[in-house]
DNA sequence: ATCATTCTTGTAACCGGTTACCGAGCCTCT
DNA sequence: AGAGGCTCGGTAACCGGTTACAAGAATGAT
């Protein structure tokens, strides 16, 4: 047994198609009596309107379309919960695609979303600006997360400078000096406003002091090698900002496996507060992304709505979350 | 400018909108000549075929609809994850909706998906088979994860069991007698599974030895709160297994803060294996979240295809990761 | 009672695709 | 030359809704 369609329940009403749409849809264009022999008929066969078709017709499918790059844990969940939560409140529905790096899969798992979304969330810190213009229909309205802007699209980001900026005055003000900074994957955006802000800062807050970038990945394993590193090359420094918490952990861990005490010797710092951050007492940067999920689906439903479209960068600010690991310094 | 459809495109080739259907979903069936414009005129007009209107038309969206709780970080980006890879790989995509506690509100977001995907993934530990079977409508084929079974669907499911008897095995082989349990919360399939098979394995493994169960919610809190009661109860232990890692880690955390040592005094086991319980060095039981995931969408897409249903339920079997929280007792 | 106005409803076109069916053109065979 | 078989491509119905338009019914005004 198929599912019911409209006809069937017009039929079973003794009204026309046209009745049963308005019945369900704007009550008030019908007489009571054909309103309520409607809304018996759709109990009676469990009526359930056909969502694709309703939109085909409409010409909106009240869905928003959100691709994200292979997030981890934490980060991922909290920003889909923020987009899921205002999603859900506006009644829109989220399709869900992760893009692998790959640029040609990314632009193909956006052809599939073509009448099926109204607008686009997306978020691709790895691409150019001209990458995701090539690959985001110009028509469709979207919003981008932590993505290089241009493109002209209207786009939320982490204020990276702003985070970065607390951090090392913080770190200036416990005493410290020279602050060695573990980088994030190259061409990554947040990696390089950090790794920029870290110079800025550092060069404001602490003048004459030796700068020192190192490469990373985001992993654990990057911010271990980073301290082999440093101690083999003999660099001198009293605290370690890395590009993000795993590499910071990574870091923390190494140092203390070499005798090094956090942060008698040396503190640590990342970037993110993952959960793990905060049992490992490690003194981090925290982002709300489940803010940023909930603005960027609250944005981009303003804009479907018929606010012109705003091409403007809304910087999200970062807290500064103080935990033991920048402690006293012996 | 609104977005090419299918006319525009024959329009411009010069040929039916059938042909422009063969020509791009079964080219074999079109002269070379032809497809040849036609291919060229969709290149010329940027054409993306309507995925909204082609599923009206085919009846199927190669969409599948995901229903889950709100779950927890890694845990929910794991089975995302999975699943992604999983639907990616099978051409289909994911309609994702969390589903909040309120039954009402699971139907209402299930109602929307009418129309919209060809299946649906659900998991709803908290929900009785009866609610189940009256929320997802019987037509559609349906995979549940760690849900009641019965609604006669197919399902995934934790073997609690099986990982309970490895741990309450692993404690008892370490030497430790009286093992209390730390709960998840009423009415919650896992905690219920988890409890009833630290009931039976301890009975087994360690008879005579006296059965603790504290009520817990799965937080940390509840883990810290579980200790306080059984020391002010003076209730004699060597081991605690919580429902969940972060009871473990909560009641890990209150038993150092009371001067107890862990594993010396007392040892402390969770369940899911969070990645917090690597860097705290929790024994625990490992589900690969994204395998279910992945699972859960290619049976899923199986049954689509065509594969009679099969209303068995698969079990998938946690390994034990032994750490040092059961290390020696002292 | 008549006419204008407002309500209510049905008919049919449309959203953007797919596909059953049919006919035209071409080849081959007798 | 005519019949039969293939291949190719167009016409039009259909998927399940929405809605412009028009017509009929009901209401109010005169």
């Amino acid at each position: 047994m198929a599912e019911a369609t409209i006809r069937d329940v017009a039929r079973r009403a003794a009204v026309s198609v046209a009745s049963v749409s308005r019945a369900l849809n704007a009550p008030a264009t019908v007489r009571a009596e054909t309103r309520d022999r409607v809304l018996q008929a759709v109990a009676d066969l469990h009526y359930v309107p056909h969502a694709g078709a309703r939109s085909l017709s409409i010409r909106s499918s009240h869905a928003i379309g959100v691709v994200l790059p292979d997030l981890h844990g934490e980060f991922f969940s909290e920003l889909v919960r923020g987009m899921d939560r205002a999603a859900g409140a506006l009644g829109y529905q989220l399709l869900l695609s992760t893009m692998h790096a790959d640029a040609d899969l990314a632009a193909q798992a956006l052809r599939a979303m073509r009448g099926r979304v109204d607008g686009l969330i997306a978020m691709a810190p790895q691409l150019s600006p001209a990458q995701i213009a090539q690959i985001i229909p110009p028509a469709l309205p979207a919003i981008l997360i932590n993505s290089a802007d241009g493109a002209g699209r209207h786009s939320l980001r982490v204020d990276n400078r702003k985070g970065v900026d607390r951090l090392v005055a913080h770190l200036a003000e416990g005493g410290r000096r020279t602050i060695v900074h573990i980088a994030g994957p190259q061409g990554n955006l947040d990696a390089i406003e950090r790794a920029a802000a870290y110079h800025s800062a550092s060069e404001r807050l602490l003048p004459g002091s030796q700068l020192v970038i190192l490469p990373g990945d985001f992993s654990e394993e990057a911010g271990r090698d980073a301290i082999t590193r440093l101690v083999e090359q003999r660099i001198p420094f009293d605290a370690v900002f890395a590009a993000n918490d795993m590499m910071a952990l990574g870091a923390m861990m190494a140092l203390r496996e070499r005798g090094m005490d956090v942060p008698g010797d040396i503190a640590v710092a990342g970037f993110d507060d993952i959960p793990l951050a905060r049992f490992l007492d490690l003194t981090t940067i925290s982002v709300a992304m489940d803010e940023i999920g909930a603005q960027a689906v609250t944005r981009l439903v303003a804009e479907l709505g018929g606010d012109e479209r705003r091409r403007d960068v809304m910087l999200i600010e970062p807290t500064l979350v103080v935990r033991s690991s920048t402690g006293a310094r012996r």
